[in-house]
DNA sequence: CTCGGTGCAAAGCTTTTGCATCCGC
DNA sequence: GCGGATGCAAAAGCTTTGCACCGAG
């Protein structure tokens, strides 16, 4: 794997932002918190609890299930990572942190998740709350269908031939 | 229960559908499957699968967990049901008949569910599949929030005192 | 030193599966 | 009567919990 400066950066930030959130609410910075972090913001892709802890299990980094778990959801609390809910009983977590703000199309055919920008989703979320009278905090917009395939039945995308 | 003239039409209409599926896709017409289809029609709320296990369990029907999960697979497939995923691990279902196209407010502190209208969400489906070359079947536009409170510290929907 | 965090394994929940029986067609 | 659907219970995931030990503050 490439050594992306723009992305060593952004760890850097990460790490700080992490600080600052544990101390502000007195929570205790121990090395498995840092090194899931760490290792969430070292690929760029979705992933689901399980999938993290094999990687840092092939890393020589060990943590329980228990701990990715509470890191997690830390993370989510502090802002630093989304979690999803795809179709499936798994959640999906991603990075929160150096990306703009986008929703997820995904694939009935091969699940594959696909983002996209639309800026009147900030506005439906802005209108219904306060017609609503709520403080909306977040978001999700998920879009399930089909990709149009070419005249010789491939994906557009995954370019995997679908027909039927 | 008060019966609702309104209701016992729809119940018909969806009825009918669902027979016209189950017809052309060449499967049984078995009283469990309308049995549950009717229960799921003689309430507007939102529900989960073991709710709808206990409700049915305590009518006259006796139904098993897993054709309640086949039944709610068909209905959904059918179009006559939607399937949603809150934030929690269990799936949450509702009618998808007689109901205007509406998405759903997730309250942060009790976790009702509000349902909202705003015709943008369909034009944003319908540009981004445009945009992404899919076919979009549907979507699902979660916003998740806190409600304003009362300088009281009510909440203005549930009416309790949620302060802080 | 203290107390929260971690690791491990067991328990909990929702959902799926296997198999014998039943019943729609 | 055949073959799909159901019921039951067991199994399979994912996630949470309990408890002993460890280590950050």
């Amino acid at each position: 794997m490439k050594i992306d400066p723009q992305q060593k950066k952004i760890k850097a930030q990460v790490r700080e932002l992490f600080t600052a959130y544990l101390e502000k609410n007195k929570q205790r910075k121990t090395p498995e918190r840092y090194a899931i972090l760490d290792e969430i913001y070292s690929h760029k892709e979705h992933f689901d609890v399980d999938s993290l802890f094999v990687k840092m299990k092939s890393r020589n980094y060990q943590v329980s299930r228990a701990t990715v778990y509470n890191t997690l959801d830390l993370l989510v609390e502090a802002e630093l990572v989304k979690k999803h809910q795809f179709g499936q009983n798994t959640s999906h977590y991603e990075q929160a942190y150096g990306y703009r703000q986008h929703d997820h199309l995904i694939c009935n055919r091969c699940k594959e998740v696909l983002e996209f920008c639309d800026p009147r989703v900030q506005q439906i979320s802005n209108t219904m709350g306060s017609l609503l009278k709520f403080q909306i905090g977040h978001h999700s917009l998920h879009l399930y269908g089909d990709p149009l395939l070419t005249e010789k039945g491939e994906c557009q995308h995954c370019n995997k031939n679908l027909y039927p």
